[in-house]
DNA sequence: TAGGCCATCTGGTCCT
DNA sequence: AGGACCAGATGGCCTA
């Protein structure tokens, strides 16, 4: 069996598998033509354009912002402001780069799901990767 | 309006 | 000491 007949079989079964949702246990949410997340954050470049939530953060951060249970939180804090706002920083940093990642994930996915509309969320990115997973090594075991 | 999803901030903890 | 990772909290955006 060639490279070909495995993914043809892979696509076949998945469509079985597309055709029984009751079989899922995370139904695909209806399709919605124009989605907002497709259209706004169906990639780390878009949903970063301009660094928008660089913006709002700096807002945040230094120009009134609004007192939080968060924010009095920080009166607490035994970090310095400086090392504080660097942490925050490469975790912002980290959490994209995390995001990205699954935005790659997707396309490695049957595109079956990316027609329906809705874009995959991180969680049904990470189930069905797994299920596909198991599809996959299901068949090369049966090869 | 409620609920889902997401990005971000933050403090705690572990590791180097 | 500082970076990486994690989980909780928060607020914004969008859809049903």
């Amino acid at each position: 069996m060639d490279l070909g007949d495995v993914t043809a079989k892979i696509l076949s079964e998945w469509k079985c598998i597309e055709s029984t949702p009751g079989e899922r246990q995370e139904p695909l949410q209806p399709t919605s033509p124009g989605s907002p997340m497709e259209s706004v954050c169906s990639s780390p470049e878009m949903c970063y354009p301009n660094e928008h939530h660089e913006i709002r953060d700096f807002s945040l951060d230094f120009t009134g912002r609004k007192v939080t249970a968060a924010g009095q939180r920080q009166s607490k804090s035994k970090m310095s402001t400086k090392r504080r706002l660097k942490a925050s920083e490469r975790e912002k940093m980290r959490m994209r780069s995390l995001a990205e990642a699954l935005h790659h994930l997707r396309d490695y996915l049957p595109p079956d799901y990316s027609k329906r509309g809705q874009p995959l969320t991180k969680i049904q990115t990470l189930k069905y990767t797994i299920e596909y997973i198991n599809k996959l090594s299901d068949i090369l075991s049966r090869a």
